[in-house]
RNA sequence: GCACGGGUACCCAAGCGGUCAAAGGGGCAGGGUUUAGGACCCUGUGGCUUAGUGCCUUCCCAGGUUCGAAUCCUGGCCCGUGCACCA
């Protein structure tokens, strides 16, 4: 049977709206169910990427309505940030580029691209009108949305919520002013993502200390270290003698440094200025005083320190930094040098290595160590990269401060680090100092540079209350799958404050700062809550929907008479949007991309921990994995990519939604491959032509009665009877995978075997089957489920008004007896093959006898196969014993396979066969009979002692 | 570097202590049907054997636990993803 599956979603589809089926109300009666997936960002066309996340989502909802459940699915579109700005402004240049992605790889008429230079245009038609786009896509793919709830994230009233929402956090002293180190464009003058990057993609930057080192006039010396521990070890400071330094006024003090040191730190600290400068060659052999540990050490001169790196000057800690070992080993052997710089030669022989770090790898001399076991030769050697990075790691992970480190003693390197920063920090002789790990090139061809923002807002998800309670919520939540319950506890662990303002961008702005918006990612945490009244505070101008009105709706909170009166708005109307969100709240599930844990996902977690009692904030996640195309990620750029609505055009929105859940579990990476979905296609178009066609059949056929039911019409009944109570285990995990398999291939394949099997058309039978099977199918191909419902089985309300049906108990016997029936026809299949006979004359199976079966009873009490064991507990049978030796081959075999036998019952074995008389007849052409072992009549080549419980003894001819 | 996940036959992928030479696809080979092409159905797909069987070598590598390991433990190698102002 056929179907013409445009005509049939088109049918559909419009039906549903007009009966409002996925407009869900309160119904106090019916408990709710309210699933949210990640709003997109309307740009562009929708790809099977996006479809796939879209979909699990609808069939989780779907599957719920089918569980009687009160089901509400919203959609919004985020709009927020940059990006509908850029696109904007690339359309309104006339980017080549951009436009031939606009025409090409999203459809959009060229005329059609005039109406989208303004933003709120351009969303406007990317949501409502491109034929491409998200909102046609969701139409076509029968997604049961509650359109009344549609927002965008730059509606007056959702600013409103947004702006609640951080009031609410700031009352609970989670916003908070201060600096933050940002990668920065100087010439464009704001900070740099890496999209926005000519090069150096995914560099970071790593946070120096800056050790200050006092001269006798005053002046400091400065060095940055990335090992701030090993300031015990310091033997003297090196610098490049050619070099001039700047001398630099910061605050009171006046500190020496590169003048590329300088340019930098302009950008870090506020009120620099240099006021000079002085020749490195001045400096050499000054005594300065070293912090942390207070002693008066040299200046020398070195070949190795680079000007653009920190600041031109290095701390010298010979015993764990190799090139200040081989720096030192190079000066103490270079006389002239010495002499040069006027240097006492006897101060610097007398330079000793100072042991502070030990580790079993490299004892407590790590740098001497290493240097000696690589052979390094001097301060230019190219080992000595490889030997640093070796060094640090080690001494890092393993290392553990010695004697020499004051009350750091036998403290962990690696713990050792942050606190002695710290210290030297709050005693004034260090300082921090931001460094780019490498080369930066802003898009407009400037090269980027650390800057510290100053007066820059946060959100304080380090507060260590706040992390404690929403590990809590996560305790109680259930995250699909389980296994990413650690990712989020080390999320939660790992998350620093995080700014939360932007300068550029669409969006809400922030309370407490002029023309700042609120950064995009935080005003899409809590939003799931505005979903719940979205569609009735559309009727309220935003103007009224203050603090008080918020706080009523979400939190219960006020004097209901008073915020009406106050703020203008109905009572009544009050009262319903706080009903709503008493209703659907908390949600159930908050479904979203894996790659968004680290935060979106947290940051929704933690913010409802903040703002909603504990009975309002999350019930679970489900976290979705990445799709790509034929091994390769999609791209639109590239026009690598398969969009949703050419694809629904080639094999119809069911069986894209169906093969977008068919291949891997949803939270695994799928690989979308055309070829073999085609194919797949096709089989399963066959499986549900061949299931209509039953339910043409049938649809009249009067009540089923399972108990009446007999031999292969049983089986059938159990095996999809089993089917379902599987189908039913792995939705509930959301294993929409192994579902879909279970009520599609593997049933496909039971059919075939009944079919074969059957005798009959048993039309109860049938309709008992196809009617159950549309329920399940419904959420994963709603139109077709619909359509043969409705129309073909002749219901009046829509399946999604009906219910899943219910897990039923399983006869194992039933199971066995056909297990048997195929276990047998397999085994003649196979002699047949080996003895290579065109058509058999004759079969003849021989069951196994009463005595073989004892041995089974008897082993089967063994808790694992052990043959001694096995042989002197079936002796223990007198029908057994009195075999004898004729037992012991018997015994070995239902012993080394006890653990499959274990599951086996005694079936009549005989009785079973000769149910089956006619299929084996029919599918072998030839005569069959049947005997119990013992009362063989005909046993020509005596093969009936052969027989096995579950495994009959055949002859041929 | 840190965090999380993963390595299974030609490819994708199931299995996660015994029923495992290892499901299911795809590809490939042979056969059937049809035939312009396709589509469809069956059989085979580690090796050697065989009246439905038995044996050998396999589930990244090396060790270990166990009567028994693709499955558990330890160590190593390799791969994927995320790492913050980007939605």
């Amino acid at each position: 049977m056929d179907f013409d599956l445009k005509a049939i979603e088109r049918k559909w589809q419009k039906e549903w709206q007009d009966s409002c089926l996925f407009e869900p109300f309160v119904e106090k009666k019916k408990e709710a169910f309210y699933i949210q997936v990640a709003y997109p960002y309307p740009s562009g066309a929708m790809h099977i990427g996006h479809a796939r996340t879209y979909t699990v989502t609808d069939i989780v909802a779907k599957y719920n309505m089918l569980k009687g459940k009160n089901v509400l699915m919203p959609m919004g579109w985020h709009v927020s940030g940059t990006p509908v700005i850029a696109s904007v402004e690339a359309l309104e240049k006339n980017d080549p580029k951009t436009v031939k992605k606009f025409t090409e790889i999203f459809h959009i008429p060229a005329k059609d691209l005039e109406e989208l230079k303004t933003p709120e245009f351009y969303v406007d038609y990317m949501v409502n009108k491109a034929e491409y786009g998200y909102k046609a896509g969701f139409k076509r793919l029968g997604f049961g949305i509650d359109w009344r709830r549609e927002l965008k994230t730059i509606d007056p009233q959702y600013k409103k919520f947004i702006e609640w929402q951080y009031k609410k956090l700031y009352e609970k002293g989670f916003i908070r002013k201060g600096k933050y180190p940002v990668r920065y464009c100087p010439h464009d003058d704001s900070p740099v993502g890496d999209h926005d990057l000519l090069e150096g993609e995914g560099v970071g930057f790593q946070e120096f200390t800056l050790l200050k080192f006092k001269m006798d006039n005053g002046q400091f010396v400065v060095a940055a270290t990335l090992r701030p521990e090993t300031v015990f070890g310091q033997t003297n400071l090196w610098l490049a003698p050619k070099v001039e330094y700047a001398i630099i006024k910061v605050g009171d003090e006046e500190w020496i440094g590169s003048n590329e040191f300088f340019e930098k730190l302009k950008e870090q600290k506020k009120g620099i200025e240099k006021i000079g400068t002085i020749k490195g060659s001045e400096l050499v052999g000054k005594m300065v005083l070293a912090p942390g540990i207070e002693r008066k050490i040299p200046i020398l001169p070195s070949f190795f320190c680079d000007t653009g790196t920190g600041t031109g000057i290095v701390t010298s800690v010979p015993s764990d930094a190799p090139i200040d070992y081989v720096a030192l080993l190079d000066l103490q052997k270079d006389k002239d040098l010495i002499k040069k710089f006027g240097l006492s030669e006897k101060m610097i022989l007398g330079i000793k290595v100072i042991p502070i770090i030990k580790t079993k790898e490299f004892g407590d001399k790590a740098a001497v160590e290493i240097v000696k076991r690589l052979g390094i030769k001097n301060q230019f050697d190219s080992k000595l990269e490889g030997a640093k990075k070796e060094v640090y790691k080690t001494g890092f992970h393993k290392g553990v401060m010695n004697e020499n480190c004051g009350k750091f003693a036998g403290m962990p390197v690696n713990k050792a680090k942050e606190l002695v920063k710290k210290e030297l920090i709050e005693q004034g002789k260090a300082d921090v100092f931001f460094e780019l790990e490498g080369k930066v090139v802003c898009r407009c061809g400037t090269e980027c540079v650390v800057r510290v923002l100053e007066d820059q807002w946060f959100v304080s998800y380090s507060d260590p209350k706040w992390k404690e309670q929403s590990k809590k919520t996560l305790e109680g939540m259930s995250i699909v799958p389980e296994l990413f319950r650690t990712q989020y506890n080390n999320v939660f662990d790992w998350l620093e404050d995080k700014p939360c303002t932007r300068s550029k961008g669409l969006g809400t702005e922030f309370p407490w700062q002029k023309g700042k918006i609120i950064e995009p990612l935080g005003d899409s945490t809590i939003y799931m809550a505005y979903f719940t009244v979205s569609h009735l505070i559309k009727r309220i101008e935003a103007q009224k929907l203050s603090e008080e009105v918020f706080d009523f709706i979400f939190l219960g909170k006020g004097n209901i008479e008073k915020i009406s009166k106050e703020n203008g708005i109905e009572k009544e109307l009050l009262e319903e949007m706080r009903s709503e969100f008493n209703y659907w709240y908390p949600l159930a599930f908050n479904v979203s991309a894996i790659e968004l844990i680290p935060n979106h996902m947290s940051f929704s977690i933690f913010q409802h921990t903040a703002i909603f009692p504990p009975e309002k904030r999350q019930l679970g996640t489900i976290n979705l994995g990445m799709l790509v195309l034929e091994g390769k990620k999609m791209s639109s750029s590239k026009g690598n990519v398969v969009l949703i609505n050419d694809l629904c055009e080639q094999i119809g929105a069911d069986f894209v939604r169906f093969f977008l859940m068919n291949s891997v579990e949803p939270w695994e990476e799928m690989d979308w491959k055309p070829k073999e979905i085609e194919k797949g296609v096709s089989k399963l178009k066959s499986f549900i032509g061949e299931i209509a066609q039953l339910a043409v059949e049938s649809k009249d056929s009067e009540k089923l009665e399972p108990e009446k039911l007999q031999g292969e019409e049983a089986w059938l009944y159990h095996r999809f009877n089993s089917r379902v109570n599987a189908f039913i285990d792995h939705m509930e995990r959301i294993e929409l995978r192994s579902a879909a398999q279970q009520i599609s291939f593997l049933l496909a394949k039971d059919l075939q075997w009944f079919n074969i099997r059957k005798k009959r058309d048993n039309k109860p039978l049938y309709l008992y089957i196809t009617k159950n099977f549309v329920k399940c199918l419904a959420p994963f191909m709603p139109h077709i489920s619909e359509e043969i419902w409705r129309n073909l089985l002749g219901n009046k309300r829509s399946v999604f008004l009906e219910k899943l049906p219910e897990k039923k108990e399983i006869d194992c016997k039933i199971e066995l007896a056909e297990e048997f029936i195929k276990r047998a026809f397999l085994d003649l299949k196979e002699i047949k093959k080996i003895i290579g006979k065109e058509k058999l004359q004759k079969a003849v199976f021989y069951t196994a006898s009463e005595w073989k079966w004892n041995v089974l009873k008897k082993i089967k009490k063994l808790e694992r196969p052990d043959f001694k064991e096995a042989i002197k507990t079936a002796m223990t049978d007198l029908s057994v014993k009195e075999k004898g030796k004729a037992a012991i081959p018997v015994i070995k075999f239902l012993n080394d396979r006890l653990i499959e036998f274990k599951e086996i019952e005694k079936i009549n074995e005989l009785k079973v066969l000769e149910s089956a008389k006619e299929f084996f007849e029919k599918e072998f052409n030839c005569s069959v009979f049947f005997f119990n072992e013992e009362k063989a009549e005909f046993d020509p080549q005596k093969k009936a002692s052969k027989a096995l419980p579950f495994k009959p003894a055949i002859y041929v001819e």
